[in-house]
DNA sequence: ATTTAATGGTGTAAATCTCACACAGTATAT
DNA sequence: ATATACTGTGTGAGATTTACACCATTAAAT
């Protein structure tokens, strides 16, 4: 007994807000739009899901498509359903972020022609975004900041080896607000999941700071009970 | 240069978890199905989304359709996306939560025929649900319980005037561990919110209890900050 | 060689919060 | 009157949070 779904003129989008940390500035990434509506605009990168792709599989694919990056763990946050938030018709999206460390290696590349570029771009004093999505960085933003609180999620942001002001000044630039030094080291190196390395900042023209790492299987190991509600 | 979205005969949907409390027992709206697929099995308070409202908007008229409530202030917890969740074709939900005070003297009434009825289930022995309910469910659980931490939920689900001890019993029936009662009491009074009201329990066979109101002026001006946060 | 500029790195005390724990009081039913 | 069943209350130990200031180290400038 096999009933037919209505077929309406309607569409799933993704969103992608990434976050990255690069010279004591919390960014996200753009993209310049070189499609109707909205060509030339700053945007999320984001665009259409496939009728035969998972949501999730999507926003992979379609990150890499606009900006050339891959592998990175993206998580849905909110979706975004108002009627005329598309001005082409019915689409609703799924927004996804994620935390990433901006590697200058990596160049940023659109591999398709619906992006003219992608970059990074400091969160604060962010342009007029294209459609809705000033709101959906906006909630993305808010995301991030309550989910610190309880997450040590700022390590995806910062390289590998990172000096505790650098943690503290992301911690920082998330919460927008001063920290005190010594309790937070004092609190940050509590948890036992920061490795202490024999090595220290080069370059600095000031006493140069040690370098620690992050260790994930130590912070598994302390925090899988926590996470195991994860929903 | 208006271009045209690509049409996929692909529809959203908005499914429904909403949470009530009875008899010391936490409990979930569920509806026995009139439709196939699925025919005859229960699910959760679900449909599709016409093309001309949002989904805010329909997640309420479903609810009430399927179930004759309305007025409950659901809130979108998380979309489900998998390309083969429904049977028929491509669809992606978006999934709601609300939790509400069951009230025995509002029917359950389904308005449409695609709902037989529609009734409390404990969430505790959940039989198999129809279409990934049951993990829609679950994930909706699983925020309930986290959410519970850090807001004061739990008076959405308990009649007006309650008894503290009525309050405790559901904290540990979302948090599924019991909780000491001097303790809980003190905490929970420390916060300001609760106002003791000069009456009793009745119909008691032992020394009836406080009843408390809830204090949402109170609460709101507590929490303000934390809340301006909301994403 | 000395000074300057910039950041690194460290401890303590008070206040608050968390947690474990037990028993007398009171309303009702018989 | 007495049995039953739940109400309502306090304290101390330990852990966590917060506020707060100065000397150490390095490279660059003089």
């Amino acid at each position: 007994m096999e009933t037919k779904l209505p077929t309406f003129n309607s569409v799933f989008s993704v969103d992608c807000v990434i976050f990255g940390f690069e010279a004591g500035e919390l960014k996200i990434l753009l993209i310049e739009r070189n499609e109707e509506p909205y060509k030339d605009w700053l945007a999320l990168p984001g665009y259409i899901v496939e009728q035969d792709e998972s949501i999730d599989n999507a926003a992979e694919r379609i990150l890499y498509e606009l900006t050339g990056l891959r592998d990175l763990h993206m998580q849905q946050f909110h979706t975004f359903g108002e009627v005329n938030r598309h001005p082409q018709g019915r689409v609703i999206t799924v927004a996804y972020y994620a935390l990433i460390r901006i590697n200058g290696q990596k160049e940023l590349k659109p591999i398709t022609q619906y992006a003219k570029s992608a970059f990074w771009h400091p969160v604060n004093e962010l342009p007029k975004l294209a459609f809705d999505h000033s709101e959906i960085f906006q909630t993305g933003f808010n995301k991030l900041r309550r989910r610190l609180n309880y997450q040590p999620i700022a390590f995806e942001l910062l390289p590998e080896k990172f000096t505790l002001t650098q943690l503290q000044s992301l911690y920082e630039a998330v919460l927008n607000k001063k920290l005190d030094k010594r309790n937070f080291r004092k609190k940050m190196l509590s948890y036992g999941f920061l490795k202490e390395l024999d090595e220290k900042q080069k370059g600095v023209s000031y006493r140069a700071a040690k370098l620690y790492k992050f260790d994930r299987r130590k912070y598994t190991k302390i925090f899988q009970n926590e996470l195991s509600v994860e929903g």
